[in-house]
DNA sequence: AGGACATCTGGACGAGTGTCAAGAATTGTC
DNA sequence: GACAATTCTTGACACTCGTCCAGATGTCCT
């Protein structure tokens, strides 16, 4: 019993590897660019082994992009849990977005990359479509706290929040990868502004 | 001197139509598995002929791209200049957005995922900058224009004002696409709620 | 009509793709 | 240490890809 769960975990830890390095090539390649085998050069192994732990390449990005979900909402939760007012929270929050896009930008360009795939790619849809949701309910997380402390209420249904957020982020990127070196602080006081904005 | 100039009439005119074709085949496979066979088959020309009217791959996808910029500012002018009230131009607008929304959601889905590549290949950043800045023209006429009905002031910078409604734009191509009924008319209600929001 | 040029065809090429399977290497068990 | 199961490597397969080119076809001018 405990080598078969042993086993499984073996299994499932290799698996979660192959994966990490199948999400930094992308990263760096993009997905129409990315191959198995190159996949495999990202690793200690051959290019075989992923026929072994993936049926196919779909279920690989498809694990991926699971995998990238238990990863991707990075810790706004302890600004929001921090923040001890509205204007903390807002240039907390606002820091974080910046500060995220620019060290996780290629994980970022990943994700649009991805979703833009789902428009096409029927099988990513769920699994796109269960991110947004988790980030959409970071989003609300943030703007309820903020209208808690600035003693107001949202204005806009969160997924309308959350698209706001979404845009001005992306945006950024496009800004940021093309080299222009204001993108962080602007997507700072555009955030801090939207934040405002949406509550009253 | 004419002949030349009809022949050069005659070579630019095809490269349109080929493009036109590309387009189409970009629209229904994505980026990634449009093939230059593929959008050949959509012509009634052989693959060959492609490479007669264009260097390589990138020449063409760059070609398609400019040319998409030309048409996919669908008349939001007209809106704008029917518009006799506020009340007018936001519902005329936000019927606009829900309609090319579903009527040419195969295009838009196109200009994501091209929008996407450019995180990656550097090749197609201008031409899709210059497409983004077009679009956040149009938004800053219909936002400018909205606030001179409304006596009002746009009280976000038109940057981060087109990039709210691309985010919601995306997100409701993102809902039709996965077969959801009402995102038209959600996308209509966040429109309207938006426009409203970023004018004092 | 005939020649000169533009346009187009269809096949070939080398490289790269996802997939698979036979066997080598490793690991765990008695 | 020997046997069995798991794990990994390697090479092959049938494709598809972008690119190129020799030659067929079309077009236009004199």
């Amino acid at each position: 019993m405990t080598a078969t769960v042993g086993r499984v975990d073996k299994f499932e830890e290799r698996r979660r590897e192959l994966a990490d390095a199948a999400l930094q090539t992308l990263s760096e390649l993009g997905y129409a660019r990315t191959s198995l085998r190159e996949i495999a050069q990202h690793t200690s192994f051959s290019h075989g082994v992923l026929h072994y732990y993936f049926r196919d390449k779909v279920e690989l990005i498809t694990y991926c992009v699971r995998r990238y979900k238990a990863v991707c909402v990075l810790r706004y939760d302890e600004v929001i849990a921090a923040a001890r007012t509205g204007e903390e929270l807002s240039t907390g929050f606002a820091a974080a977005m910046a500060g995220t896009l620019v060290v996780d930008a290629r994980m970022h360009r990943l994700w649009y990359d991805l979703r833009s795939q789902s428009l096409f790619e029927p099988a990513f849809r769920d699994d796109v479509r269960e991110i947004d949701a988790i980030l959409e309910d970071m989003i609300t997380r943030v703007v309820g706290r903020y209208a808690e402390l600035v003693d107001g209420v949202p204005v806009l249904p969160s997924s309308a929040a959350y698209a706001g957020f979404d845009g001005l982020f992306q945006q950024a990127l496009l800004r940021h990868l093309s080299g222009v070196e204001t993108a962080p602080a602007q997507l700072r006081v555009d955030v801090e502004r939207f934040l405002a904005l949406v509550t009253a």
